[in-house]
DNA sequence: GCTCAGTTCAAACGGTCGTTTGAATTGGAA
DNA sequence: TTCCAATTCAAACGACCGTTTGAACTGAGC
């Protein structure tokens, strides 16, 4: 195999990474990949078996940098009481707020798989998100009441995940007016203190209330 | 005028909120849309000038709607306790859920905007957001101690419509596997108790500690 | 030198897209 | 009834889509 093989699945893969993002998989083709790549044609199918191939490498990529950003540790949340164990995962879920650039390109193309989930993201999340709401569900048991149904469980770890998410995922726009937020260091730290505080308070009150 | 023609307006209309409102503006092709209104091809560029102008059409009726429906009136809300004027608007948030009445499908229309916004819709939501969080901001104050900076209630309050907000933009994913969430009418109930449990106490805990 | 996978390339394929065309049809006004 | 503008219609247009093709090129191994 030669070198210039390698160069031409990086640059291809860079370069849908940008379409896909900026355009959603509909929108960006084949040719605007492939002039911005700066490879022929019928490259995509050679190396990736057609767009589909190639979407699902971009997503492979942008799930591998996602969670080694966030990075956390099972079996070390595990060590933490469960306050502490909450507050280390609503710091790791505001994370991507710090990094600006590449980040938000991963998350971009998230967002719109969210409203028409593709059949291939479909596949990509039955088998790739389960160790994120696993962490998650696992977590938010630690204040339940142990009888505590699994269906619920889940909704609350959603819950959880959904409270830092907005934040993320509208990043740019509570960037702007009326909002005016800036997304630095100090201010996540500020917000995962309040979300962990607040996250904590209803944990409590809807396991006291069971 | 004959009588004929506004018919066909109305169902290309009609079609056409049904329709980008479930694949987004790129996937609702205009053959799509003629044969579900059951009118002729040509009939599009006749009446709106191409699928553009429909689409246009087709938000400024979703503008229309939804702020003359407003989801909710706020001096109503007033006259609640405020752990039922939580409970309401958290019920109000996960509406769209239930994906039955036409304003369930308007908001979608505005999930495939989130993202790739179009200009029309970017100057909506300058206009129109503020009403929605300044609801919800007047909410969670009624919670928070009264010398609460702006800065804080405005996180707040964007916190509590993260809850909602998750599972209204991820529906169609939850619905698959690995998490299986069907979310019918008894589940919607529920999930507005629990997030409505969980929520008061996150406010409760939060505001003793300050 | 020659061989031969691996890789790149220009060109074309069949299909769907949004839009246009020009004739046929409709229904109220003169 | 005749007229005429508004509307509907079948058919086609050109552009773009993802993919395929077969030949040309590349470079390590013999």
């Amino acid at each position: 195999m030669s070198r210039p093989a390698e160069n031409t699945r990086g640059s291809l893969i860079k370069a849908a990474v940008h379409l896909f993002a900026e355009k959603g998989f509909q929108g960006a083709s084949v040719r605007d990949i492939v002039v911005k790549a700066r490879v022929n044609q019928a490259a995509i199918n050679y190396h990736f078996k057609g767009k589909d191939g190639l979407y699902l490498e971009v997503l492979k990529t942008a799930f591998e940098k996602l969670t080694e950003h966030a990075g956390f540790d099972p079996e070390k949340l595990k060590s933490l009481s469960r306050e502490d164990a909450l507050r280390s995962f609503v710091h790791q879920q505001l994370r991507p707020l710090l990094f600006r650039d590449e980040m938000s390109r991963y998350i971009r193309l998230f967002a719109w798989e969210s409203a028409h989930p593709s059949k291939i993201f479909l596949k990509f999340m039955a088998t790739n998100s389960v160790s994120y709401l696993t962490t998650a569900v696992d977590i938010v048991r630690r204040f339940l009441p142990p009888g505590t149904s699994k269906r619920v469980a889940l909704s609350v770890a959603i819950w959880l995940m959904g409270q830092c998410s907005i934040f993320v995922r509208n990043r740019e726009l509570f960037a702007h007016e009326p909002f005016s937020i800036t997304t630095d260091e100090p201010f996540t730290d500020e917000l995962t203190e309040l979300i962990t505080r607040l996250a904590i308070g209803g944990l409590l009150h809807a396991s006291a209330a069971a």
